[in-house]
DNA sequence: ACCAGTAGGCTACTACTAGTAGGGTTACTT
DNA sequence: AAGTAACCCTACTAGTAGTAGCCTACTGGT
């Protein structure tokens, strides 16, 4: 007599793992196309064709979905970047197939490139220490390479550099985002441009006090 | 019979003018501190003094009102920046001076500079191109600098260089947000060395182009 | 002195959304 | 077959963005 229409709808019971997938498959997509704010926690549920409940069960939050979103984003950029840097030989290809694969990433997933642009702010600060580690992931890849490359330099510079790369890809991803023209391997070759220079000569600067200290010590 | 206890609070009626003044201060901190999300316009209304439809009749909405303070601080940001450049002499001094400006800014501007790090982003789509001519000003500025110094260069080269700068500004900036031996003078050292010798590099690869063609037509 | 007219202000709502309580149903183990 | 654990639901509460409709204190003309 109670309810017995459950039947009618084709939903279907799912493990964990799996309704973990879709729900962050649906809210990644509904996050990005209308934004965290304008997105209720009851849509997402209607479209994963689930209860409210199920999703504060699983997520315990609407922050936590979001974040749970955008450490997924995250990590499949950081995976494109890195495998990307490590074909590459020698350190300037490195760093230009990084940023290439970095520009490609940003086209290619459209998607999940707008999440993590647009809604990463929303994450505030009593979380972000929960995940320092992710947010800082990027910048501290880029910093080994640049470590490679210029093992003389003051290690404050490189974290320096590190994070003012980042930023300008960051800048520069959202510029090109409306302009088909600027293909990634141009973006990349502005970028190149507007850096290389200056890290060949601080290689030089680097080796030659480097040499110098030890001439004289 | 009615309501005198009015007289009680020191309220006092203002203009338009000075509490639109007023109202932006207060939002601008409360924004600041606890973050666009987690706070109420009823919050904002109690700390004003006033009443939450006054906000309306002013600002439109929350979004509105959190607009009108992002837009006055990055006025303030644009002015310091403009004019450190301003009173500089030469491509190069002028650019270390703008940079230097602007993490000063971020100093001595914690709070200002903490809304428009962390609450920029929450405008969206529908609303940034009403704005769209704020939200590229300082990128705009800096390619007129560059445009200068770099005369011969693409120019689509010269945005895409200015966007980077920009990028790298914020990110730095967000770095050495709790390191406070990080000073500004360090920062903008550390990015000048990142980009100026390219900047240098470029602007005799260009003088050459232009050189040569000139030479041969 | 009086009387609009208007600008600044208010209380008291509505509609919607994040998050919860508490209980039902399926499936696997023993 | 009973136990139990995992999946899932309906039906709430609390709090917030935004609005309707009214009040009040200055202004300037008469």
């Amino acid at each position: 007599m109670k309810i017995a229409q459950r039947a009618t709808s084709g939903r279907k019971r799912m493990s964990r793992a799996e309704r973990e997938q879709q729900i962050l498959g649906v809210a990644e997509e509904v996050f990005a196309a209308r934004g965290y704010q304008a997105t209720s926690m009851d849509d997402i549920a209607r479209r994963v064709g689930l209860s409210k409940p199920m999703l504060y069960e699983y997520f315990g939050s609407k922050e936590g979905l979001l974040l749970a979103c955008l450490e997924r984003v995250r990590r499949e950029l950081l995976e494109c970047t890195s495998a990307a840097a490590a074909n590459a030989v020698g350190p300037e290809q490195q760093l230009h197939d990084g940023l290439l694969a970095f520009f490609r990433f940003g086209e290619e997933h459209k998607q999940s490139w707008a999440l993590l642009r647009t809604e990463s702010a929303v994450v505030r600060a009593g979380l972000d220490t929960e995940l320092e580690g992710f947010r800082t992931q990027q910048a501290e890849f880029t910093e080994q390479m640049l470590r490679v490359t210029l093992p003389n330099t003051d290690p404050a510079r490189l974290e320096a550099f590190a994070e003012a790369i980042i930023g300008a890809c960051e800048r520069m991803a959202l510029w090109r985002e409306n302009r088909p023209e600027i293909t990634p391997e141009r973006v990349t070759e502005h970028l190149m441009a507007l850096i290389w220079p200056s890290l060949s000569a601080e290689v030089a600067a680097a080796e030659r006090v480097h040499t110098t200290s030890h001439d004289q010590g």
